[in-house]
DNA sequence: GACAACTTCTCTACGACGTAGACTTTACGG
DNA sequence: CCGTAAAGTCTACGTCGTAGAGAAGTTGTC
């Protein structure tokens, strides 16, 4: 007894070794598609058509196997658009960066908390390069290293808290029309919330990606001050 | 056989029934002391000398008691610092929020990943008072209702974002008085990270406070001068 | 072909977890 | 003293991550 359920098991796929790339995209898939609860060893080994245990040759544990998505994600990322300006650049990656998280929005709770205690340099690479790409461009458009690092931390900063406030922004049952229905704001007692409540409408109809540049014209201007300021 | 261990424990402890306010807050020290992992149903009620069941009493289930405890955190917020312009207020309120994320780091994962599946109007109310009472302070300062929620989404998400940032920055080696041996920089590819280990020094006293303000700064010139465009 | 070394994968098993369901203990009002 | 409701406990089930030993398949060497 104790044969593999499925014959096929033992011959044509077992031949092909698994690999970590392989690995890490189905256990993308799942989260993808189940969230990362879903993501268990035993549910990717289902998936992979192996026995659990063998996951182990490719992530040390569940928490790597975590941190290898996290990375695959990242490296969807395109990496440089040319465009005319560092402004431009920023904007382009805000938006980009956004597009991932809303492919992956199951994967968006790893990217800001994975490595909340993990040093900074002792995270994955593919984690890093984003920033040294930024303090690159930034220290090109004429900011100092300091002022650079600076610059990142407020637009990265407001980057992540953009993604998170729209990933946020779900709705109750997308078939209602009553806005306040669809948000599930007709929960809130009107007299601790009116606010809130009456703006029911407009916040049923989010635009992130408008909400998002506008968010990005204030910062950048901001930054765009703070060098002229610093160019006389 | 099969007695409590502690005889104590079967007179005067249980005397006092549990309450959800002492779940919760013995909860949120588990969490501050041993992380969100170490919060477990077993581990909860051995704190509180209790069968681990019977804290279903309290919250219907782990989640709901995760749910709790970012509830009894966000309670510690000082809900109305009395400041002379909006401005400035929203300064406060974003430092009030930064130290309180410093004081619970281990819940802010929770704060910004637990209600990623969560309407809007299905979050627990405590989470959603702040959102009510900044409209309240923009509206009051003059911007529309519309105007004013956009302003919220642009200074919370900064201001969420800024905190994860700021959590990130921690240290590897505390006693090591190289900064890039502290980061554990050293361990990045000279080549590729050349700005990112030039910053080393830079990077190892970051003062959040300091950071925060200048983003604030930039963020509040931004929504000041929409303000003013608009008076005219 | 024989045999050994190495890689890859599987089996079995353990302890910890969340929690369902039935039960026991305690407090109290009549 | 009894009934009732609230608070807490016990037992048990299924699922999880993963340690450790070993089986199967692959490759190199003579």
């Amino acid at each position: 007894m104790a044969t593999s359920p499925d014959p096929f098991n033992s011959r044509s796929s077992r031949k092909v070794p698994l690999n970590k790339d392989a690995v890490l995209s189905t256990a993308l898939e799942i989260v993808d598609a189940e969230g990362l609860d879903g993501l268990t060893m035993r549910r990717l080994g289902q998936e992979l058509r192996r026995d659990p245990m063998s996951l182990y040759r490719y992530a040390a544990n569940r928490a790597a196997l975590l941190d290898g998505v996290t990375e695959v994600v990242l490296d969807e990322l395109t990496m440089f658009a040319e465009e005319p300006d560092w402004q431009a650049q920023l904007r382009g990656m805000a938006h980009d960066l956004r597009l991932l998280a809303l492919r992956h929005p199951n994967v968006v709770a790893l990217l800001v908390t994975r490595p909340l205690s993990t040093p900074l340099g002792l995270r994955p690479l593919g984690t890093l390069r984003p920033l040294e790409q930024i303090l690159g461009l930034l220290i090109g458009a004429g900011f100092s290293p300091t002022e650079a690092l600076h610059a990142y931390r407020a637009y990265y900063g407001f980057l992540y808290g953009h993604i998170l406030n729209e990933l946020r922004e779900c709705i109750v049952d997308p078939e209602e029309n009553e806005a306040l229905l669809r948000l599930g704001l007709h929960r809130l007692p009107a007299k601790d919330f009116p606010h809130l409540r009456a703006l029911g409408p407009v916040l049923a109809n989010y635009e992130g990606d408008v909400e998002l540049d506008q968010g990005l014209t204030i910062l950048l201007s901001g930054l765009a001050a703070q060098l002229q300021r610093k160019d006389r």
